[in-house]
DNA sequence: AGGCGTCAATACGGTAGCGTATGGTCCGGC
DNA sequence: GCCGGACCATACGCTACCGTATTGACGCCT
């Protein structure tokens, strides 16, 4: 059976990453397995191992993509927006405490980190980046340096810990996220 | 060849129990599987197949387990332990954002309760009690209730984050954690 | 001493998933 | 028209693990 029979398409590398993160997102790292994925994607594993060595291929894979798309991307779409230093910090407590496409999959890597030494240093190069970002917009808000950086760790944390409350009221609304702002600067 | 000759001993539930809680904080719940456990604890599966009914069995003593003594026995400690309220906060936060032990498994705990709802509501029970009483000390420093809820939740979505924070250096400090204090009181 | 309850070893069948090997289909270039 | 490369299906062997069934070791009670 051809996949043209089957009304399935041919596809690449990149949509068996999509997919796997995919996966990943909700069942994680244990959930990203060749053949439910190939079903998933209406194909056989057949085309895994023509895309991928092992698993193991696609796991780096997919941290690699991670890396070079995920890890920035709030922060370009906040300076690309541009306002005041006010408005950027507002916007990205805005941005990252919903969207929950996004927290599910931040928070399946945060779980994978933790059994896999090569994705926590992905993080924490991505956490470190993060909370200068943050600190930085602290300085422009009249914040000194050294309460800065301490600050925009707390916001940082408490945006993690926010992908794994897991009584969602607790770490939604808008009162929370609005206190923290004027606690911190 | 039976226990007492290979130097094992006869082990009942209790042990099975804390054995998975041990792999599930190191290897998250898809690491918790029966024949590789029963080797941890030097004995077969026959000897978990007469303690528990099937995997699933396991899974649920184990959240019982946790819900009986792993979610108030730090507040208990504190309260035993007394002191001012002020005393209490600074010992909660020692006590927490150290103690790599249970931050494991507490962070394990987190990454199975994106899988399995009623994880989900075991922890969400925790979060509401622990973050009422972490809102009642800081009422008793004089903190408005209203606020007192809001800046509970941060010191609380915090500690949650400091769980998962890739980057150790961030999550630690006491610094970091005097500064919050300072903050929310 | 015999019997019973408790716990464990062993052997077994079944399933899910990994990785390989091989052949088939489609499509563009010549 | 055919040829080679890109992509996929299928069949296969292998391992890990699940759950069952059966038997065996050990302690305790009478």
């Amino acid at each position: 059976m051809s996949p043209a029979e089957r009304g399935g398409a041919r596809i690449g590398r990149s949509e068996w990453i999509r997919g796997a993160l995919d996966v990943l997102a909700r069942e994680g790292i244990a959930g990203v397995r060749v053949e439910p994925l190939a079903a998933r994607l209406n194909v056989t594993k057949g085309s895994f191992y023509w895309h991928f060595a092992d698993r193991e291929a696609l796991h780096k894979a997919m941290l690699d993509h991670w890396r070079a798309v995920g890890t920035g991307e709030i922060i370009t779409r906040i300076e690309c927006a541009g306002g005041t230093a006010r408005a950027r910090l507002r916007r990205l407590i805005a941005i990252t405490a919903r969207n929950a496409k996004g927290a599910q999959l931040e928070g399946a890597m945060r779980g994978w980190a933790r059994q896999d030494p090569r994705v926590a240093s992905a993080m924490a190069a991505a956490d470190r980046e993060r909370i200068a970002y943050v600190a930085g917009l602290l300085c422009a808000l009249g914040v000194k340096p050294a309460a800065a950086d301490l600050r925009a760790r707390i916001l940082y944390l408490a945006l993690i810990g926010s992908y794994f409350s897991a009584a969602q009221r607790f770490a939604t609304g808008h009162d929370l996220w609005r206190e923290l702002e004027a606690l911190i600067t």
